[in-house]
DNA sequence: TAGATTGTTAATCGATTAACAATC
DNA sequence: TAGATTGTTAATCGATTAACAATC
């Protein structure tokens, strides 16, 4: 195992690429997988797969191949999935709604635990089974439920003072979805996930097709 | 100008957002704009906008900066937003309305021209202003429209099935959101729009904190 | 002219992959 | 043992960035 040597960002995003992967395998009864093979569903070298995981130890047999059940709970760890991270969505539009239903969220064990809008139409509406609550009831919320993650699914111009007001309660990671850049403290971890960007990428390689 | 040289994938990610970074300077009436400044409202030194723009072309001047207007008139060609690139949309769920809303895409000009999907009980609702039809005339409607491109937002068993079709069709570009790889012909665009690949990025985050 | 900023080269940095000893 | 596959080193590849001549 090594330490200290950083670990690159393309590795870690292939975490949960595995870990999908030997979910899948598993619930097939798969049991013992080779770097291969993995690679092979995934799309990467075998050599990616082996050094990847190598950065976190040594997780398989020389000769066999890697145990699917033991490596996925050893997934689960390193992407810290084995705990429980309650999240706070804000704004109940079709994003929000979108969101919250979202297959792949449950599977992952992350659940939306309180959804929020400033919207008077929108409070007190039920979205799954989360009745909609008023902004203004961020702090007790967070505390309530010991959040530390949030997500922003309101319209761009609002973003910005949603993510000023979530840092201000302590949550520790955003998860933004309106197509702008926010602007966080170093110590809050953010994540745009800017749609138009990757439709752009579509279009550029329609553009460039004869 | 360079040609032949690969451009690198980076920076036809970065494209979108100097896109929409110039086109909210120009809502603003900046005129004139240098590497230095747009860099930062991005988060790139300004290097990197220099070398990037340099793929495609001079662009600037020195000792003076880029002109807002022609800059954005010169990304929108590179980008392929100057054409008119219609989308068919699978899955009239939540996700699917709330991409048929989203505010990005018509910002880009870009348009959703139909939905379609199997559930009987969906065909007929209207989203926006557009009517859900059947998934049985996918070829017909493709045609009717000239679509190219085509977005995926149907439950993950159903997602490979789906871009069975749409390749079938003709379709040259697919988006998919089904948390699953589809498995396509070289000559179709795939991007996986895959949400929880997001949210682990921010788990793995959190349990790393202290 | 003096100050600013581009476009580009070359150096650096980081990620991928080929090769192979270790070992099941 | 022979065949398979890991874990890791070293080589390669690709992207970023520093530096600077060109020039507005």
């Amino acid at each position: 195992m090594k330490d200290k040597i950083a670990i690159p960002k393309t590795t870690i995003e292939r975490l949960p690429l595995y870990y999908r992967c030997l979910s899948k395998l598993d619930r097939l009864d798969v049991e013992v997988i080779s770097s291969k093979e993995l690679g092979d569903r995934i799309g990467v070298p075998s050599t990616q797969v082996r050094k990847d995981l190598s950065y976190y130890g040594e997780f398989g047999r020389r000769g066999v191949g890697y145990e699917v059940k033991s490596l996925l709970r050893q997934l689960e760890r390193i992407l810290g999935l084995d705990s429980y991270w309650p999240i706070v969505l804000i704004g109940a539009g079709n994003l929000g709604r979108a969101l919250v239903n979202y297959e792949g969220f449950r599977r992952l064990g992350l659940e939306i635990k309180a959804v929020l809008d400033t919207d008077l139409n929108k409070i007190g509406n039920r979205i799954s089974n989360i009745e909609v609550e008023s902004f203004k009831n961020l702090d007790e919320i967070v505390i309530k439920h010991k959040i530390q993650m949030g997500i922003i699914a309101v319209p761009a111009v609002f973003a910005q003072e949603v993510a000023d007001q979530l840092v201000n309660v302590g949550v520790k990671a955003i998860w933004n979805f309106a197509p702008t850049r926010i602007v966080i403290p170093d110590e809050v971890k953010v994540k745009n996930e800017d749609l138009s960007v990757g439709i752009v990428g579509l279009v550029y390689h329609l553009a460039r097709l004869d």
